[in-house]
DNA sequence: AATGAATGAGGATTCATTCAT
DNA sequence: AATGAATGAATCCTCATTCAT
């Protein structure tokens, strides 16, 4: 990698880092150039010469925000353990995840109405929601032919993982104090594996 | 109620009805006042008239949407039946209910994103989400009392069903065809009553 | 006509006045939008209202400018008197019709060079000038048909008059004072009718 | 002549002729320096190493397009042979000239317009149309003298040849096919000369 | 000489809102 | 109540030019 591309890099980097901020506390339309050409300590020209459009940073910053982690995800999934202690390890390390880019989160909503109306960002984040079923069937599988699980549906048993975690960010963005990440995403698992019923 | 205050509602409605199906297609910043007025059928003088701006439609949605109806979940909250199956209906209800605005339901992510950096489109969602999750609570509680559940956390328990709904939602916006609510809502239900494990 | 299509028509005029006007004085691009609402007196909303952009704005001029005044060629065509009567008549009416608008013929230029690269408004101009052009050869034609012109190729003495117009158009533009109109364009007439040649 | 100053000069002309290319296609106004900078194969740094600006380049060119051959000329007017066949062998070498930079003849029209604006430019054209217009009155002269043409008003008649030539060339950009170059520039001069009356 | 990343003033256009009728 | 022409502040983006290397 030449000193060429680091610079370059490093810029994009340096864009997309202040658009992120300014975006989350904005909003996309809100949020203008002006915001993220001071945000980024650069100069208006600048922002144009890496990034052809507001769109298309938004465009870059969907890439960067929903590109799975495709290695963790597998190493959860090979890792020894029982699949109740991975389960909860993976929801505790999508929980850390969020808490670490907490002053940037808002920004996920922006997208998710962003997908509504544009296929390319819609695609992003169907392909990320994807990677993350994917990993959670398969892990069900392992507990239903471990007995650890019954032998129950696995693709539904993960859309109620997924759909929960989902739900809690939703939940934590609209009412913050009604998610406390720590606690609950732990008790909702055991809740979950153990059901409600007697 | 006199002549004139009917036409006026009536005047709002098809304004709010046709603002609805535009901010749907086109989200809250795409959307143009001109495009309501077209939509709508009026002029733009007149959607002044009972608007005093964008803003002011936007949160006239907002309070049609996330109103509660109060009396129908009291309603279920006090009829008959295992609590088994009025949590089911309860889901099944609020799947129906989007189902039926399936057209417009893509707006509810505007209004999420609006959330964030509006506290009364905020605080009107907060509301809602609360009505719901009281509802559950106090439903949950009364499986628990009657012998249904385990002395499980009913507030916990709560929050998981309604993350699962929020979930599915966010899911079903994303990809549509991930989510046939007449079989998925039942089973998950069910899913999390019975639990994983064996 | 109501009183509505005046008002719109007159605000139309009243836009393209003024965009002639700076046009000629700045040239296409030097001209900015603005400069175009202070001399038209309105606001650039309104300009916006009227033509959608400045190349619009710059097609409609094209249009009122190369649109040939048909009835008066014809009139000229079939009015009495000698065929080089009439011929004068045509040159000095055209020359006429120059001198009136000597405020902003500079313009011609402009469109000119912008023909080059658009068609709409290339093929504007190429109609405006066979219009005459057609004129001209049937009114040769007249004068040889008549004896007054020897059996010349009409089509090729149509282009020398139509060129020697043209020609000259450009001399004034670029030299103003070694075109003296009143007497030139009778000289010249008669030059070509009588020929060099002893 | 240094070694130096040939590189200096060789690149100064890779600029002119990307240059020349570029506006003949695009325009003074639409052509980017990065365009130029594209054709020329140069980098931009390197444009501006030899021209301080986008307005020098135009002026640059403008200079290379308007300097009469001085020599050429006072070659066709010192030449053997009768006045008509010298001006015929004048226009048919301004023709020919016209056809050999076909590819770029375009940029005329944007030069003219420029004239109108710019001073410096007008102030070249005009002294290029003087040289021929002068070279044109002295050949005529030559002819009164000769007893070839009759005692008419030489400049009168020089303009006239002048403006049949501007004229044509008009012509021939707005109707490329209406101006056949090798035919008809003889037939006009002839058609000239003859005079068109019986 | 040569490079190309960086700059920022400038300009066309948009669109929510107003207001005379 | 209703209309739609009129407004102009606000914003994205362009592109000639500069300058550190």
């Amino acid at each position: 990698m030449t000193r060429h591309t680091d610079v370059s890099a490093a810029r994009k980097n340096q864009i997309l880092d202040a658009a992120m901020v300014v975006f989350a506390r904005l909003g996309f339309h809100e949020a203008r150039m002006d915001d993220i050409v001071q945000a980024s300590g650069l100069s208006k020209g600048t922002l144009y010469w890496y990034f052809k459009s507001k769109e298309d940073i938004i465009l870059a910053i969907s890439q960067r925000l929903f590109s799975t982690d495709i290695e963790q995800l597998e190493e959860i999934l090979g890792s020894e353990g029982t699949v109740e202690e991975r389960l909860l390890e993976l929801m505790r390390s999508r929980a850390r995840g969020l808490q670490e880019m907490s002053e940037v989160v808002t920004i996920l909503f922006e997208f998710y109405a962003a997908a509504v109306h544009q296929g390319e960002v819609r695609q992003l984040i169907k392909i990320y929601f994807q990677g993350f079923h994917e990993l959670l069937v398969a892990l069900i599988q392992q507990g239903i032919d471990r007995g650890e699980f019954r032998p129950i549906n696995a693709v539904e048993a993960a859309i109620a993982l997924d759909s929960l975690f989902q739900g809690l960010v939703v939940r934590w963005l609209i009412d913050p104090q009604a998610v406390q990440w720590d606690t609950l995403s732990e008790s909702l698992v055991r809740l979950i594996l153990d059901g409600l019923s007697t």
